[in-house]
DNA sequence: GTGGTGTTTTGATGTGGATCAAATTCTTTA
DNA sequence: TAAAGAATTTGATCCACATCAAAACACCAC
């Protein structure tokens, strides 16, 4: 290893107190404790970490990050789903992506929030003081590379939906999603088709759906029963979908 | 400090040969010196980076990293421009957004590139092993600290595109596009409107601009057309535009 | 169960932007 | 400087999806 004095200067001077270890109660039972920014962390770091977050529970429907508010906290989600969305004065929303537990939360530079964040049920979070999580950061340089590997993440997919959004049709949109959701939900691998006869859980509303595919609400339901009538997908429930044909839904999806 | 055995041990090991100093010629006369990546390395330092880096020549038109391929090499651009897209298999194509000097290339962690990028002039750049750079990126984590400033940046970009490719009018569309390319040159600040008058010099083709915004050329052309006639710009060759109303731009750009 | 409310589906119609086509303007080459 | 070719604009028509409207269904509370 170089000596540090090798190293550029771009880190600034850590601000918390290091012997202030706290030790991370209230984790062991947390949802998300082998996920996301906590996964990478020893029993013993993680105390740090715990020790700047305050535990908040959030309720259904609740926006506890609304875009253009000073960016005070980041969070980490811990149970629940989020929507996260961008909307236009006269109410046109774009929901750009859903968020889960192990999701961290404004990952944005500026001092500002650049998007809204909703609470889709019953939701639990670490919130974290901005500057104390800075501190934190410099001292756990795997948070800060666990972070990196998530935005890039985050990219690809961002990438993925702006062709969705700008080039692909309706039922395209909808296959698309169908076949990105049993990879959220673990159904099938990354790049995997699910099995023929995979159920799917879909605990959003057909406005999100429409929010998130650049939609109507009447569209996405035509194109879902289109692809019911094309023998793709069932819909035995309104939340539940069964994917029939995998292959064909891919198909679909990515033009082929 | 914290003695270096509290940290988690994400960080690989390091396996370029450290006393192999090579001196970062051909960096000073480099367009992007002091841009991106390398604006962050000292002239020492950036004689690691550039030990490990070919420079590359590339044509107009050419693409020099195609979506799928394996991704034996990331880029950093010195000089021309460059967009970068999705495509369909029956030419349907997104362009995800325009890389310029000093944009690093290729931030995916998979191992095949997650999309293309096609030279929009004579481009000179950086080409690096991945694996090369990886061991760079171990030993300096100020490179890795200002790859994520540029993730996240770029997340935020791209959120904006998704609003403005699921929810904006084709109007909506040019005008936001408008006033973020006069962003990108420097004609105003970040979220500061340029001057009324601001020149914007555009190298972009028309078909371009519609494969970003996801329009046709036709609807591009009428777009710019009614602007023109609402007084808010002026066209006086293809490739000039002026900014004769930008706060009316900006209002149409986010629907006010 | 029953009634009430909100969500989803289905149907009828409208429209913004796509497509097709031709005219115009830029660019290149000789 | 002219001619050929490409890119852009403009015009006419079409269609995928939006909008408007009503029916069907799900989810409550009581």
């Amino acid at each position: 290893m170089a000596p540090m004095n090798d190293l550029p200067l771009l880190r600034r001077p850590v601000t918390i107190n290091l012997t202030q270890r706290a030790n991370a109660s209230g984790c062991d039972e947390c949802g998300a404790r082998h996920t996301g920014m906590c996964g990478v962390l020893t029993e013993e770091d993680l105390g740090f970490l715990s020790s700047v977050a305050q535990r908040i529970t959030v309720a259904a429907g609740d926006v506890f990050m609304e875009e253009g508010d000073k960016a005070t906290y980041f969070f980490n989600l811990n149970q629940g789903n989020v929507r996260l969305f961008k909307s236009l004065p006269d109410g046109r929303r774009q929901i750009t992506g859903f968020a889960g537990p192990g999701y961290f939360l404004a990952l944005a530079q500026s001092d500002k929030y650049v998007f809204s964040a909703e609470a889709m049920d019953s939701v639990k979070l670490c919130r974290f003081n901005r500057i104390s999580l800075m501190a934190v950061f410099e001292e756990f340089p795997a948070l800060e590379r666990k972070l990196l590997d998530a935005a890039m993440h985050e990219l690809v997919i961002a990438q993925q939906h702006m062709l969705l959004l700008g080039r692909k049709t309706a039922v395209e949109r909808v296959a698309s999603f169908l076949l990105s959701w049993a990879e959220r939900l673990e159904v099938c691998g990354v790049g995997v088709l699910p099995k023929p006869g995979s159920v799917l859980h879909l605990p959003l509303s057909r406005m999100d759906l429409a929010d998130y595919l650049g939609l109507t609400i009447e569209t996405v339901s035509r194109s879902l029963g289109q692809l019911k009538r094309e023998g793709m997908i069932d819909v035995p429930s309104i939340h539940e979908i069964i994917l029939l044909k995998p292959k064909g839904l891919s198909d679909i999806a990515d033009a082929v």
